[in-house]
Order: C-alpha cells, then structure tokens, then sequence
RNA sequence: GCCCCGGUAGCUCAGCAGGAUAGAGCAGCCGCCUCCUAAGCGGCAGGUCGCAGGUUCGAAUCCUGCCCGGGGCACCA
C-alpha cells in the first residue's frame, strides 16, 4: 500500500513537470509514511513541503497543486492537505479491511516475506566460551540474535544459524587443568587450586561425573604437582601447571580429560539454549578451522599485506582502517585466535552468504575494524559483513553491581534466570529493549516485577482470544467465518478502527525492523496491539445477538490473535491459549 | 589520550534515514467486576528531550564542542 502511494505520487509530479508546474530537474525522494495519529489519515507524505524551496511556493499551495493532479486510486477515498503542508490520504474502508482478510487467510504466514526473497543471512550469535554455563549476559546475545534471526527469516531473508565455538587455544587448556584438578580433589587428593582456574560449581559437578565413570584412570600422583613452582605471576603459574599435568597424564589422557569437560559443557550449554528455545543449524567447531587457518594466512600474504616483525607475522590492518597492525602469527609460531577468525569469515564467505550477520557482546567492538580489514584485504566487499554489538547487561543486587567473572565462577546463570522469572518473560523481557541500549538490569526489581511484566499483558490477549471462543462454545454457538469476512464493513468503532489500522501495520512492521536489524520493535508493536485489543475487549462485546455484526468481530479477533501469535514467533516466546 | 554506546517523566525505556500537540510500562492518586478471564479497563498528575552553538520552513532526531555514565583499546579468547 505504501509504495502504492509512492506511485501515486511519482504520477502527480510527473503531471505538474509537464504542465510546468513544476521544474523538470526536481526529483525528491518520495517519503510517505504512516501517520502517527489517525486524524490525519492513514498515510501521510511531506512531499510539498520538500519541494517548496525548488518550486518557489508555499508548500500548502504546492500540496494542493499535487492533490489535484494525483490519478485515482480504487484503494484511496480521498486526499487532504493539512498543517503545513502535509498530504494526507485516507484510504477505503474495503482497503483498510484487506489486511484482515489476508491475515485470516494467511494465518502463520501473515506479514513474512517471500521466503528467500531477500538473500541469503548467516547470522552467527552467542558462541560464548565452552568454558562455563551461559550467564544472563550471553542471554541477551542468544535472545537478541534468534529474534534477529527469526525476524531477516519473517521478512524473507534466508537464514542459517550458527554458533562458533572456540574450542581450541589455552583456556581449553586451563578447562582441562581445572576440571583434573577437581577430579583430583573428588577422588579425595590434597591437590591446591589455582586461582585463575575455573573455580565454578559446576566443574566440581562434571569432575565427580568424570570420576563416577573412571575411578582410577585419570589419578596421578599429584601432591607434588606444583612444587617449585611461582604463584607470583598467575598466568605464568597456570601455564606452568598445566604443563605438568599433560606431562602427568599423557597425550591421550590428557586429551580424554579435556574432551570430556568441553562435551559436559557444551551440551550444557545447548540444553540450556533449546529451553531458551535458541535452536542453531549448526555448532562451527574452531578445531575444524585448523587446516584451514595457514591457507587463509597464505592469502593475505599473497596479496601483500602481511610481513614479519619482531619474530611475529602481522596483518597490515592499518591500511585497512584499523588503528594498529595485528599479528597473525606469534613469535612462538602458534595462530592467533584473529586468525582463526580471519580463516572462519572467509569460510562464511565462500559457503556463499549474501550477508555475514554476526551478534557480539559488545566489548569485542575494538575488534570490528581488524575483521573487517582482514575481509577488505581478502578482496571481499566489507558491507557483506555486519556486526551486531550487544550490551551487556549490569547486574545489581540489592543495590550492589554484581561481578561477573567466568573463571572465578560468580555470575547469575542465563538458567538462574529462567527457572527464577520463566522463558517467556525473560526473552520478552531482553527482546523490548534495543540491544546497544545500556541496561542496568536490576535482579531483585525484574524477579519482583516479573507478574508485571508486559509479556503476560501481550500475551494475555492472547488467551483471551481463545477464551473468546471457548465461551463462544459454552453459548452454543458457532464462528460463521464466511459470513464474518463478507460484514467487515459492519466494524465501525473507534476500537475496531484501531485494530484494524494496527492489523494492517503489521507486515510494514515486520519489513522495517528488520531492514533496521531491530528486534525491539516488534516487541513494541505488539504491546500497542495488545493495549488496543484490551481496550476494545472491554469496550464492546464479541458475542452479539446479531450474527453478521458477532461473526465479522469474531474474524476481527481471529486475525488479531494471529498477528499476536506471529509477533511473538519472532520473538521466540510462546503464545498461550489460556492463562 | 583514542574508539564505541548511552544521557528523554520519580524509575526502566520507546520515539532518532528531521515533520503536525514528545509516548509506554512501573511507581503515585481517583474510579471500574450482577457483563466474553480484573494477568484487565478508564481518568488525573508527572518533561527547559545532559549543556551550548550550528544547519533547516521545521531538530529529541542531523553537525560541532563540552559535561556526565558505561565499555573497549593484547603476540587473551
């Protein structure tokens, strides 16, 4: 309907250049969009008053000038100008009650776009460290990049899912010492714990598992483990340990050792993202990237960007808009975990994706211009790249700030967070807000408020939809749908003129947050619809002795129960039938 | 020092590819269940849109500077 309007307007100038109303050279960008308050019609464009100064009148005398030579339009019952200079036009009612038939009709598929219409996403999120369980600030990442995701799929994006998991390097490493260590300490050896180790609960769980299933085959003698060895320099020591206990284990058991605590945490972690309901297409292991990590390296150099300094091999990222130079090879000759990442963007790149959307927690931001440089370099058009930088949330308890430290194993759980406010709250809840908004995330205040929050308000319309209906069964009486689509026009209330406007909105909606790449928005929108329907619930009775005016209300709901239904979709929480 | 994000009602936040009177929820106050779920509805009150300039017919929205808050500036991942 708006580029319809778009059209009619493209046509009007057209009209007023030949009759030289107008100069032949101005050519505006034609804005039209919804009106904010329903007094002025359904869309509104400021055309006129954009090409006021270029055509020398005022803009009111222009905006007529433009409403007398717009075309007819079946859809459209009349034009005003208004304010300043606005051109307002109102459609037909039979225009304005479409959208209800369609959402009835199209039911789940209302408001998407034609599958794959738009190109081919690959929109990466969460890939937090396999090192621990999610915490509440990994949860909004994974809420915000599945609603992202969902949303580039409504508005026909085709999207593929991943998650990257960083398995290879030296936390994988401190994991393993960490996880024998308590393993150890299970099996009732004195063995101390390093301070940087991970120190969380849940390793002293997978350790007593560990043990569970093999008693003896990973105990050492162990009492000596850290003899002459330097606490002073922590990092330092922790390599030194875990040095020893490879050397104390073997190559195989070692490895045994460390695969099994990453397993135990990594099917944790999807666990507790499929209960989120975060599903992925695929979990991207940085091990596979192994062979692929010196070819990407190769390509960089070949094409000259790359030399050697200070023993270390570094990318020129400088010449691509990053501050500084990066290495991508240290002196010591292992990869670094950006070249790794170099040799994994370019593999997304080579399976074809139009676009590259990655969701990061936004202290990687100083990271954004070295990957885009690195892809530049690589002879890619950097705007295939886009970067999604998540706040993350600040905890506060009882007015304290909360420290959030993975390996000190202190931070509130994204599963404390779910058994504590539920699924549905919670997504709603990391969904309403726009994801580089800073959120001071107040834990007592959002479980105290969590009967307030505006999820049950969304979808308690919902629910009331269906009870609508249930009662509608109770009477006796049946939902003539045919007769409800052809009595439309008997909606005439204010509330009814609200909801339908909001109905039809929905598909615009859908399109523009996610041209914006805007999750929020949706949430959003579905809370004015829900406010609208509310209030029209209250306002009018459904259930009417007149059948004509009872079924064409009753279709009005089942379509509105639809929008809400996919709005939520989006959003990855659930629509109930009752509450 | 440099970079990113933010500063809108008491609180938490929408609104920002400029547009017609700045919105919502919560908190506060006043009302509403012989009526399809009161997880609801109606109303009242609450704002120099951080500050100062600039661009424009028009600025919360764009530009510049400053102030305040958060985050980031690794041969960690």
């Amino acid at each position: 309907m708006k580029r319809h309007i778009v059209a009619l307007l493209a046509d009007a100038l057209e009209q007023l250049k030949r009759d030289g109303k107008l100069p032949v050279d101005a050519d505006p960008e034609i804005q039209v969009e919804r009106a904010r308050d329903r007094a002025h019609g359904d869309y509104a464009a400021n055309t006129a008053m954009m090409l006021a100064k270029v055509a020398r009148k005022p803009p009111r005398e222009l905006a007529e000038a433009i409403r007398a030579a717009l075309p007819p339009s079946p859809d459209v019952a009349s034009v005003e100008v208004a304010g300043p200079g606005f051109l307002n036009f109102i459609l037909t009612p039979a225009a304005r009650l479409a959208s209800i038939r369609r959402a009835v009709d199209e039911g789940a598929d209302y408001g998407r776009g034609k599958p794959g219409s738009l190109g081919s996403a690959l929109v990466e999120f969460v890939s937090a460290n396999p090192t621990g369980p999610l915490h509440v600030g990994h949860g909004r990442g994974a809420a915000f990049g599945d609603a992202l995701a969902n949303l580039l799929e409504a508005a026909g994006w085709c999207v593929h899912r991943e998650y990257y998991v960083n398995d290879a390097g030296r936390q994988m490493d401190i994991l393993a010492l960490s996880l024998w260590l308590r393993y150890l300490q299970a099996a009732g050896e004195m063995v101390p714990f390093p301070e940087k180790g991970y120190r969380g609960e849940y390793l002293i769980e997978h350790a007593r598992e560990l043990l569970s299933r093999e008693p003896r085959r990973f105990i050492r003698p162990a009492a000596d483990l850290a003899d002459g060895l330097s606490a002073d320099e922590p990092e330092a020591y922790l390599d030194a340990l875990v040095g020893r206990a490879r050397d104390a284990l073997g190559a195989d058991d070692y490895r045994a050792v460390l695969d099994f605590a990453l397993d135990a945490i990594l099917d944790d972690i999807r666990d507790d993202l499929e209960a989120f309901s975060v599903s992925f297409h695929n979990y991207f292991s940085e091990r596979d990237l192994a062979d692929r990590i010196e070819p990407a390296i190769q390509r960089l150099t070949d094409a000259g960007h790359t030399y050697k300094a200070d023993g270390a091999l570094w990318f020129r990222a400088s010449a691509f808009g990053d501050d500084k130079d990066r290495v991508l090879r240290r002196e010591n000759g292992v990869t670094t975990y950006f070249a790794a990442d170099v040799a994994y963007h370019l593999d997304k790149l080579e399976r074809g994706f139009d676009a590259l959307v990655d969701v990061w927690g936004s202290d990687h931001h100083g990271y954004v211009p070295r990957l885009r440089a690195a892809l530049t370099a690589l002879g890619a058009d950097p705007k295939r790249l886009e970067v999604h930088l998540v706040q993350f949330a600040i905890l506060y308890r009882g007015g304290e700030k909360l420290p959030m430290s993975t390996r000190a194993g202190e931070f509130v759980t994204l599963r404390e967070l779910r058994d504590e406010v539920g699924k549905d709250a919670a997504r709603f809840f990391y969904a309403m807000r726009r994801a580089e908004q800073h959120l001071d995330f107040d834990l007592d205040l959002a479980k105290s408020q969590s009967a307030d929050n505006p999820v049950y308000y969304v979808q308690y319309a919902h629910a009331r939809i269906y009870s609508v209906f249930r009662q509608l069964g109770e009477r006796g009486l049946t939902h003539d749908t045919a007769r409800g689509a052809e009595n439309l026009h008997l909606l005439e209330t204010e509330h009814e003129e609200a909801v339908i406007d909001l109905i039809g909105r929905y598909p615009e909606i859908v399109e523009g947050a996610a041209a914006a790449r805007e999750p929020h928005q949706i949430a959003q929108y579905l809370r004015e619809l829900a406010a609208a329907f509310h209030t029209y619930y209250k306002a009018v009775p459904f259930i009417v002795d007149h059948p004509a005016l009872r079924d064409a209300r009753l279709t009005l709901i089942t379509a509105l129960r639809r929008v809400v239904a996919n709005g939520l979709a989006i959003l990855g929480v659930s629509a109930p039938e009752r509450m």
